[in-house]
DNA sequence: TCATTTAATGAACGCTGTTCATAAGTGTAG
DNA sequence: CTACACTTATGAACAGCGTTCATTAAATGA
């Protein structure tokens, strides 16, 4: 069966490989670009992100970004996408850390890692969450449905540990819907007025909206 | 006593008279300033918000608004401003359309106007609370003192009234904390994802949130 | 009428995102 | 080996931004 390989020239294998060559190379530089990205992003935050310091850091004329990225959005996209994969990572790491047959502890597990995520990373969570989350939204991009499908599973998954220590009987949408928003307001809360809610206070925040919605004794 | 009044020869008259005039000219051009930008931020919204455009509207030179305002700033918070007032107007009107001695219905009032309000008037919400809310913090501007005063006040009313609620063993400041929290959470939620939370899926999840939090049968 | 104060200008600076004709480098075919 | 074609990067250019400032025009006071 060998003559099924196909008929390898030395001048086709060379061809092959600088074609290979060129590839990595521009596939380096894109990841330069990114990584240049993430960096100045986190360093100087949403507003102070500029496409022109990203180039200068990396050495390279501003236009050079266009060959790579279709413009800033779509590079802030793919620093947003470096951030949801860290996000995600965080909430299955906290998932798989306690035993997945007791809700609540589940539930609480899920809410201290998004919160804390939040906490340790202002400069993505206002990114992902506040500044742009239309990102979120890009339908062309693959990555985008991934995310949404994300945040599927996860209400999914809430609704279920929910019903489980509530009852089927509670509107449970409704319910993930608002806790989702509880979270949401308290890291929101907390990132834009950290003087006024320190980590403590965010905490008993926290605690609060679990008792609120879970416990039973009032 | 008649030789108390300052000595009003004509010629001090008329420089008093052209002093006002000039002052109200001056008041006016400041107001126009400020009518043009409000306009223009409900237009364009926080990012296509710009001096050069103001300037543009009202027929001065982009250099004239410093004459009026420190910088882009100052003249956002002035915008900010009406909107706090608006939003302040709002939980007022709330509060004194029902009957004080009831707290949970006082609790609930104003929890509805504050998400209406949110929705009604994004881009002033947006301003405020989303992406500048460090211009409620302009300590030198005697404005954003009332604003933190009035911030408090409301905070002091609902512990009070969910004291009577609840029974004051609870941690009172957390949750107010939190319920805050939340209705910023739901009305943010709501801003940036019209499509997916619309209105009646944003009123359940408020009437969620008072049924778990101030409602007694579980 | 003349000097002084005030108000407004518009050009300039340095920054932004984005486009595009040009140039340089690289691979391919004859 | 040479000539052509294609890829890659450039840097100038454009329009817009916030901000500053020397200059000008106008109104005021003496």
């Amino acid at each position: 069966m060998r003559k099924d390989k196909p008929p390898s020239t030395r001048r086709e294998r060379l061809q092959e490989r600088s074609r290979q060559r060129r590839e990595s190379q521009k596939q380096e530089l894109r990841q330069a670009i990114l990584d240049a990205a993430g960096e100045l992003f986190l360093a100087h935050g949403y507003t102070g992100f500029s496409l022109r310091q990203v180039a200068e850091h990396i050495g390279y004329a501003p236009g050079t970004i266009y060959l790579y990225f279709e413009d800033k959005d779509d590079l802030l996209f793919h620093v947003a996408d470096e951030g949801f994969r860290r996000f995600s990572h965080a909430q299955q790491q906290a998932a798989a850390e306690r035993t997945h047959d007791e809700p609540l502890k589940r539930i609480r597990a899920l809410a201290e890692a998004y919160v804390d995520f939040g906490l340790e990373n202002p400069a993505y969570y206002r990114l992902m969450f506040i500044e742009r989350p239309d990102l979120m939204f890009r339908s062309h991009e693959p990555q985008a449905r991934a995310w949404l499908s994300a945040l599927d599973d996860y209400q999914e998954a809430f609704k279920t540990a929910a019903g489980a220590v509530l009852g089927e009987s509670s509107d449970l949408l409704a319910l993930s819907d608002l806790w989702w928003a509880a979270l949401h307001g308290i890291v929101a809360l907390a990132n834009s007025m950290p003087f006024l809610y320190d980590p403590p206070r965010v905490k008993r925040m926290l605690n609060t909206a679990l008792i609120r919605f879970f416990d039973q004794p009032r």
